[in-house]
DNA sequence: AAGCAGAGGTAAGGTCTC
DNA sequence: CCAAGAGACCTTACCTCT
């Protein structure tokens, strides 16, 4: 008997967004099609007609009534292209009027976020029903740990996969890739190699041939500003990534960062399949339709300010967490940031407080600049019932309540008093 | 009294991903 | 004026405590 191989396979949904959109307008296949736009309705955004709202009976709708891409105006960008979309070049978070210089013709579409997620759970429950151990890694991606599925060592996994894919095509009519692979970082990769509706099976030996001769862009982690550093150091392949020194690495990105390039180079990853995990942070921020000035557009910034605040405390108390930090970033008119951060005594999940909190850091960075976006972060999270626990534990019920009333008062005492000169 | 090392927290900025 | 929104994680700096 041998010992089994370690098997993992990394399933991506091919072209997610714009594939559901295919399947409820049949007549647009083959036809170049955009999604996004940002959270403008389709509508909002176009000049000139349209189908009027998204999500009705539209399957008869002759394709001249279809938005076009040419007609768009507004500040979104493209969530996902129809294969059709992408041979003009456009792809996914690119700007829709760039967009619209490349493929005029193209039709866009807005995000129906509903059934994006109907679907998703539809592929995600598939696939745990044949292979239990899956990481959500977002709307239309997973890892899935074959190495103890029956069947998962068959053809390196091939058996296994094709299983899969042909059981999420019957439940939900969409295509998706897969790669499997020693480990996550190489599937992720191998998911790619015969994108759309492929498998490709990778083992350790095909390293040298498969992987080296690929761009360092491919490895998940290394963006445009680690390649574009690497190119200048004269390294453009994986292959060539693996040949640098690790000292060499670590002196030009960092311990970290470069002890990590050469590990993956060598396609070394031994980061287990996690099933389970807690939120980190959860924010809420909106780009605006025009620049808004801190004290010209005072009252609309307001506005949006403590919606903003409300919405966070709203999926913070859905989702059952309360923060201990709060925290701000603005985006200005030439595209800097900026973010403030203030950590409180108690764990909150109240809009007013976060408003309050969110205020005193708006008062710490500078409002010279027109802004562009404005957002609120909520992190050091915990667990609502473990902030209850906290709360009801017999010494800390009477400081705590002590404090919350104090806060109520100073909280309304210092809205009052800071609302009229934050903006 | 001053200095240092290490741990841990907070803050600000940045990179990367889908 | 082309460049969304949400989230994770890293680096660096600075502070506090021991």
């Amino acid at each position: 008997m041998t010992t089994r191989l370690r098997r993992i396979a990394h399933l991506d949904m091919d072209a997610f967004f714009a594939s559901i959109e295919l399947l409820r307008y049949p007549q647009l296949k083959g036809l170049p099609v955009v999604i996004g736009g940002g959270r403008r309705t389709v509508d909002d955004a176009l000049l000139a007609g349209g189908p009027g709202q998204p999500g009705r009976a539209l399957r008869f709708i002759p394709l001249t009534d279809f938005p076009l891409l040419k007609n768009y105006v507004g500040r979104g960008v493209i969530t996902t292209a129809t294969y059709a979309a992408r041979q003009f070049g456009v792809g996914s978070a690119m700007g829709m009027m760039k967009a619209a210089k490349l493929c005029p013709q193209a039709i866009v579409l807005p995000v129906d976020f509903e059934a994006v997620r109907k679907y998703a759970r539809l592929f995600k429950s598939t696939v745990t029903e044949i292979a239990p151990l899956m990481e959500d890694r977002g709307i239309d991606e997973v890892y899935i740990d074959f190495t103890d599925v029956p069947g998962g060592q068959r053809g390196g996994g091939r058996v296994l996969a094709r299983l899969i894919q042909k059981a999420i095509f019957e439940a939900t009519g969409l295509t998706c890739s897969v790669g499997v692979a020693p480990n996550k970082l190489l599937a992720k990769m191998a998911s790619e190699f015969n994108k759309p509706h492929g498998i490709s099976i990778v083992y350790e030996a095909d390293l040298q041939t498969l992987v080296w001769p690929l761009k360092c862009r491919k490895i998940n982690g290394i963006g445009p500003k680690a390649d574009e550093k690497l190119a200048r150091l004269g390294i453009q392949t994986i292959g060539e990534l693996a040949a640098q020194e690790k000292a060499f690495l670590v002196a030009h990105f960092g311990k970290a960062t470069g002890a990590w390039m050469h590990e993956v180079a060598w396609g070394r990853d031994n980061r287990p399949v996690v099933t389970e995990s807690e939120p980190v942070s959860m924010s809420r921020e909106t780009t605006f339709d025009r620049d808004l000035h801190a004290v010209r557009d005072k009252a609309a910034l307001g506005v949006i300010f403590t919606g903003l605040c409300n919405k966070l405390a709203e999926d913070l108390q859905r989702k059952g967490y309360a923060a201990k930090t709060i925290g701000i970033k603005l985006r200005y008119d030439d595209f800097k940031i900026a973010t403030r951060d203030q950590t409180c005594e108690d764990f909150t999940a109240d809009g007013r407080l976060i408003r309050q909190l969110a205020g005193q850091c708006l008062k710490r960075v500078p409002l010279d600049k027109k802004l562009r976006l404005l957002g609120v972060r909520a992190s050091g999270l915990v667990k609502a019932t473990e902030f209850e626990k906290l709360q009801n534990s017999a010494q800390e019920r009477l400081f705590r309540q002590q404090a919350l009333g104090l806060h109520a008062m100073e909280t309304i005492a210092k809205t009052n008093h800071s609302s009229g000169q934050l903006f």
